[in-house]
RNA sequence: GGGGGAGUGUCCCGAGCGGCAAAGGGGGCGGACUGUAAAUCCGCUGGCUAUGCCUUCGUAGGUUCGAGUCCUACCUCCCCCA
């Protein structure tokens, strides 16, 4: 029933990543017939990707699981641009050193995903590639540019693209800075194919205008028939953004978001989700997909926590995402705690001394903003100590609130819990 | 260069006759119900050493007992004319 021939496209396609291909018959021969490079872009505007780029990043996966060879291209180059795509004003301008700085943190994580072969630039054919577009984009010079590559672009046909025409209909400014990101995107996407053969370039949709640019740009200037090939837009089944929740982004970096978190992001999936995400973030067969997907009533519940511990598996490894479930477990199954628990530390003088519970939760565990929201949680029932809920704004925590295990366990509502350990 | 319009609670949108901690949404957080789900209902959604004090409506001044609201200059953006 598949229309693929070539692995690749057919694992994507069953697996629900394809949302337009450029050519798909084309394509698909290409995939069928050799060895193909293809490319997604980061952009390197915060220090780590968050789960909404877990899905390009997967699709790299299957490129190189199913014969190919992924290229993570890090911009170092248009980052300092800023991409203007569907954004409805400027992006602050980041600095070299942020940029340079995000690109070290955020390339932490591909090796969890890719296989890079031998050296930091694996060359062999299997191997994937991290590459950074500042390599040729900072040394650009204008004026050859201009000549070169500028003179191909249309800005009649530049203004038609869906992912500026919100900023322009919103009368909000597009500056020729930002403007200019698709050309380099599109020059990105020439230059991979000289320099590594590359002939494919992957993205969410909203890369869709950029992509389709790169590729016009390459038939004005010689490349083979490059394509384009998007990701749909991720949303829950109850259509808010993916990659956010509790208080914040579901980032990848373990030192900006623990595994047990991590954990508890998958474990809080939406039944209607369940299905297209064990597709989408996990690697495990589709007929076992399928017979996880039948499972209704209660028994999705045990379907979460093996979405939750696959995906954690491959991003934090195995034994970190049992640990984590193995957490999740007995905190709120058992109603115990455990110490995996994310845990804060404070001198054991100060507990000694006494501390106020707004104190501790506003200030030194940080589980809510300020005092005063503190105060409204309490209000609202929503703080406990050691599974007590609050009533007394002026309570106070000292060692005897010490559990057996030596800590006082602090939860704002039911799902986020952290530690107080006195050293 | 000339003329007209806009900037509001630092998440977003958005009302706001000179008495305003500032209507209403969305989002977020908490509670109830459940299955750590969704839907629904309820509460909260500037800070603090708290019956009071402080900081907020593009920025800086001014008028006034009192300014988001009036005046001046500046900044940014949009539209029309050149």
């Amino acid at each position: 029933m598949s229309k693929f021939r070539s692995d690749f496209l057919r694992t994507l396609n069953e697996r629900g990543f394809i949302h337009q291909i450029s050519d798909e018959q084309g394509l698909d021969e290409l995939f069928a017939k050799e060895t193909v490079t293809a490319y997604i872009g980061f952009d390197p505007t915060a220090p780590s990707l968050h789960a909404g780029g877990l899905i390009q990043i997967m699709m790299l996966h299957w490129l190189q699981a199913t014969g190919h060879r992924p290229v993570s291209l890090m911009g170092g180059g248009t980052g300092m641009v800023g991409d203007p795509s569907f954004k409805d004003e400027a992006r602050q301008l980041m600095t070299v050193d942020t940029i340079e700085a995000n690109i070290a943190s955020i390339k932490r994580v591909f090796s969890n995903y890719l296989n890079y072969g031998d050296g930091n630039h694996g060359d062999s054919l299997r191997g994937a590639l991290m590459i950074n577009n500042a390599e040729w984009l900072r040394e650009l010079n204008y004026l050859e540019f201009l000549r070169d590559v500028g003179r191909h672009f249309s800005v009649n046909r530049m203004l038609s693209f869906d992912s500026v025409k919100m900023r322009l209909e919103r009368e909000q400014s597009l500056s020729f800075l930002e403007f200019n990101y698709m050309i380099l995107q599109a020059y990105d996407f020439v230059e991979l194919n000289k320099r590594y053969g590359v002939r494919l370039q992957m993205g969410g949709s909203d890369q869709w205008g950029n992509i389709v640019n790169g590729i016009d740009l390459g038939h004005r200037m010689g490349t083979p028939q490059l394509y384009a090939l998007t990701s749909p837009l991720l949303t829950t089944a109850s259509g808010a953004k993916m990659g956010k929740t509790l208080g914040g982004a579901v980032w990848l970096n373990a030192d900006m978001l623990g595994p047990y978190e991590f954990w508890q992001y998958w474990r809080n999936t939406e039944d209607a989700d369940v299905p297209r995400f064990l597709k989408l973030y996990t690697t495990l067969p589709m007929a076992e997909i399928a017979r996880l997907s039948s499972l209704g009533g209660a028994e999705i519940n045990e379907v979460k926590k093996i979405l939750a511990t696959e995906v954690t598996a491959m991003l934090h490894g195995r034994a970190a995402a049992e640990a984590a479930a193995e957490t999740a477990r007995k905190t709120f199954e058992e109603g115990g705690l455990s110490a995996d628990l994310p845990t804060v530390e404070v001198p054991a003088g100060e507990l000694e001394a006494g501390i106020g519970v707004l104190a501790v939760f506003a200030e030194k565990t940080g589980l809510v903003a300020s005092n005063g929201e503190a105060r409204r949680q309490i209000k609202g029932g929503g703080l406990k100590v050691n599974d007590a809920t609050v009533t007394d704004e002026k309570a106070v925590l000292t060692a005897r609130d010490l559990t057996p295990e030596g800590v006082v366990k602090l939860s704002l509502g039911k799902k986020k819990h952290v530690l107080l350990r006195p050293v």
